[in-house]
DNA sequence: GGCCTTGATGTATATAAATATATCAGGATA
DNA sequence: TATCCTGATATATTTATATACATCAAGGCC
């Protein structure tokens, strides 16, 4: 039994989570004792950081109080934790697809009021960059490619050569051309138009 | 000793989620034993789910494979999933990258052993989706594509109107041609070549 | 004052985690 | 074949949670 000493400062964050979390639900101790299944002497040790408690009490009781234990990517915290403020407003894209998705919308409603070929263009540029970061999302392929290069062994192996070339030509055909990349019918949905600026 | 009954799914998880991250790292349990300061003994019961491990524990482990354990409002749930998924791009896209890497590395060595011009090709290939994907992480483009579009007000804006559109065509062609997309020089450093397979 | 609720604390007991240590089967490898 | 690494498993011991039950001090309220 550990006393609350300032060794674990997570274990105390998540004991300080779950007693905002059940004051703020108004539950005393022994409301949340009956509905976690934990006794209320337990919970109050729990709370004060006397006890490292087991993994079922901590499902138990956050569950009880509407939270979940989640384990986080290390990089992805700050993001969870702006997000978990901002709260409960529906979905949450990545930061390049919500501003992709606010400049499309924009332009939509610009084209409302008026006409312009230039618009028009920014549109189709949007969606071409929403296609781009859709499509490179797929990790799945990029393993395959590191598969396939994997088998390659011998000068002779030209069967599993020709295999990783494959991949690899068809996944950059697909981030340039917008075609998920296990296609194998390439068929370049738009044309490779004014390539610069 | 409960052993892996279906009993709790939430701790199944989590208990999954600390292998995925250990074999992610490319970490032994007894590298990992080492690096959480938990026994490998221990750790293989934890991830077969046959112990109800305590916090401290799961904290260690967490810690040590890069993991952050959290609460989370469950109505969060949702979109810190699809957060965590496009961190997991960020994770993903390290994993790409890794791949990306790994098939690099193998390549070159090939090429070590014997020379083949699709070899060649191959690897130019591979660094082409790799810098296709490095110009993908960089969100400022983005955001500035999106300041800009919001800076559009009226049909009479065509400066803005052209800064918009030069912006989001900036984005495209970087990603197409693997340049910065700030970058006010294009100056594509390869040739689009064989466009499709 | 008396009453009730809340959270904290104190036993005592049963159960299980955590640990050290050793071992074992399977797979990969030299 | 022999060797090394990985993960799973066994045993024995220590430590601590989890539980039930009782109680207590502080605060709010009639």
């Amino acid at each position: 039994m550990q006393k609350n000493t300032s060794k674990n400062y997570a274990a105390e964050t998540i004991a300080a989570a779950l007693k905002a979390a059940r004051e703020a639900k108004g539950l005393t101790q022994r409301a949340l004792s009956k509905l976690a299944g934990v006794p209320q002497a337990h919970i109050s040790k729990i709370e004060s950081n006397a006890v490292d408690l087991r993994l079922s009490s901590l499902l138990a009781l956050a569950h009880a109080v509407d939270l979940e234990v989640s384990l986080i990517p290390r990089k992805a915290v700050p993001a969870v934790r702006s997000l978990a403020r901002t709260a409960s407003t529906g979905l949450a894209n990545s930061q390049n697809s919500k501003d992709l998705a606010q400049a499309s919308q924009t332009v939509q409603q610009l084209q409302a009021a008026f006409k312009s070929p230039e618009l028009d263009r920014l549109l189709a540029t949007i969606a071409d960059i929403a296609r781009l970061q859709a499509a490179l999302t797929d990790t799945r392929a990029v393993r395959a490619l590191r598969d396939a290069v994997e088998d390659i062994h011998s000068s002779e192996d030209t069967k599993a050569l020709r295999a990783a070339v494959k991949r690899a030509t068809s996944i950059r055909n697909a981030l340039v051309h917008n075609v998920p990349p296990t296609d194998d019918t390439p068929r370049p949905a738009y044309q490779l138009e004014d390539d610069d600026v």
